[in-house]
DNA sequence: CTCACAACTGCAAGCGCTTCCACAGAGTAC
DNA sequence: GTACTCTGTGGAAGCGCTTGCAGTTGTGAG
């Protein structure tokens, strides 16, 4: 394997320099420098990272931890991510805790501290105190997606109130019959943003005088096939169905698209469903909803990060609101007529 | 920082010998493991794998390079993958190829030549001469999932087999006119995959004296998007309609029964529809398939390599084939009687 | 012409581990 | 008794880089 002794000798140059011109650090004349980066191409040579990091300190290389991979919001902010970090010529490891409890503990316990990483995104994780205070003793920049992370940055977008901009949009077309579709209780892997859209949701209906029905309020654990099923109880049996439902999530409206076609409801002439997210499908389907564009929040994680390793600075836990847009497509509309008295006579 | 050092006089023993006990390597006396256990325990020491890797040329790191993140088959992939190296202690190093021909260049070479990994593991992708000089010229174990990799192991599917199968399971069931959505020619990322799966469609059909349409056979990009607008095309205009449709992936075949409903066909009263996968969603959508177990092919492609790791024996080039499943749901059925008898009537 | 200072450069000391080697002590076999 | 082998241990030499320090040059100012 070739090193940088070799680059060194083919180039006249000393060790030292060749590390200073690739590296870009320090002085070296223009005329070293391509010395060496000629050397340095001619014999192939790459940086031996371990030995880079274990000189320096640092480790060109990001942690990203997600509850796992295959939900659409976790995909696309890895893609982001990783885009970004190649782009800047970092690696990405990826910590997918999944269900497993053993996983995630040796991730905070083991895997995190190697010091191997130069800074750590948390992807929709409410860590408990212990797990944070492993985090936090990495002594290294975090940002989390999603959610607030007590003593770090965070990215994130105002969960409330898109909730309400939803509800609003459903109610603005004459809706005030709605469903909720919210995630698990159980589902708290994801900070309290079940609950946050819930509240969003239940602050715009009581805003517009709309009656929030318990039954209509339905919880699923965020996957199409889970909302699927919750979906089918929603507008199975019960004698009074809604004429609209907000999904908090794309996967979970698309869920609650495809029950509703099993039962003959058309969309969105019996049924309107708007969602949250941006989710790829949701051209195919139609579906109205509220973007909140992941793979911009994985790249912008990765900026943050990026910034605060280069300046040195410490990064101050600080929010970051991510924008969100509303796309309107055919999954929404007025209610029919005799939905619609059903709706102002109550 | 606690370093070995610590842990060694906290214990009374020489660093040489807590290393030795704490990685299990060489002969330690079971008393001089304990202590360097205790000590390390008690300092709450966790190796610095930087180091470690320096002296002895073990990363504890396993690259995974993918095409994408979102589709599918390759969070699947990822998620196989993720968990028995996390159970391993192994960090998973992503390299998410993506679109931009920039980063694939990169990846390659750059990336991979960092020495950071112990193997690498390349899903889906068709590697240029070149490419594969690079990842060979890293001298680490490899393996390819989905497809040949000249060189290198692999684990696959055997996807002519499959395709036979699925497409006999239509002809099993009456159809004779059947439709193929297959991959678009530009999509040879995937190996030879899209080609390999229309021989398998074509050989049955041929096999079982059914005319192979050429306006039947569409090809899409393997997203659920792409397809549906494949469909579209396949199902809307023209005069005669086929009875079913074998799609490459289940993806498309999801995006196909998307299009078929807008068209106001039943699944599969009107129209039998089966791919390959294994989808999550094929559930929901009661999508018959052939289910290839990503996951497990993900898992197995990390027991070889680590089995590989752990005895220093050179990987042999062989293919693996990963054993497929037929999963008969509710969306391939008889034909109806006038498209049996207009079927016949060849 | 001298001096201060900046721009380059090389030497060498690490970074925190692993592992080769040497050596001590305890069996085991003759 | 000698001559081995075998286990357990510590010393110390790196692994392949980065970077503080000091030395060498070149420059403009005084």
């Amino acid at each position: 394997m070739t090193g940088i002794k070799d680059v060194a000798e083919r180039s006249g140059l000393s060790v030292a320099t060749v590390s200073r011109a690739l590296s870009g650090k320090g002085n070296v004349s223009p005329a070293s420098r391509e010395r060496a980066r000629a050397a340095a191409a001619e014999l192939g040579f790459v940086l031996s990272y371990h030995a880079s990091s274990l000189a320096s300190g640092r480790t060109h290389n990001v942690g990203l931890v997600v509850p796992s991979v295959h939900r659409w919001f976790y995909s696309a902010v890895i893609e982001g991510a990783s885009a970004a970090l190649l782009s800047a010529g970092y690696d990405l490891t990826l910590y997918n805790i999944g269900e497993d409890p053993q996983h995630r503990h040796s991730v905070f316990n083991d895997f995190l501290l190697r010091k191997r990483v130069d800074a750590v995104i948390a992807v929709s994780l409410e860590l408990s105190e212990d797990e944070m205070q492993q985090l936090l003793a990495v002594h290294r920049p975090i940002v989390g997606i999603g959610g607030p992370l007590p003593g770090a940055s965070t990215i994130r977008i105002d969960d409330s109130a898109i909730a309400q901009q939803a509800t609003n949009h459903l109610i603005g077309l004459g809706h005030t019959k709605i469903a909720h579709m919210t995630g698990e209780e159980a589902y708290e892997q994801d900070f309290q943003l079940p609950g946050t859209r819930r509240g969003g949701f239940e602050k715009a209906m009581n805003d517009a005088d709309c009656q929030v029905r318990p039954e209509w309020i339905v919880s699923a654990d965020f996957t199409i096939e889970g909302a699927y099923a919750a979906a089918r109880q929603l507008l199975g049996g019960a004698p009074e169905r809604p004429t609209a439902v907000f999904a908090a999530s794309d996967e979970m409206a698309i869920g609650t698209i495809l029950a509703a076609r099993d039962f003959g409801l058309r969309i969105p002439e019996d049924l309107s469903v708007i969602g949250i997210d941006g989710h790829d499908l949701g051209k195919v389907m139609g579906l109205t909803t509220i973007d909140q564009d992941a793979k911009g929040q994985g790249a912008l994680a990765v900026r943050t990060l990026l910034g605060a390793i280069n300046n040195g600075l410490v990064l101050e836990p600080a929010d970051t609101e991510h924008p969100t847009k509303l796309v309107v497509r055919s999954s929404t509309a007025v209610p029919r007529n005799d939905a619609a008295q059903a709706g102002a006579a109550r």
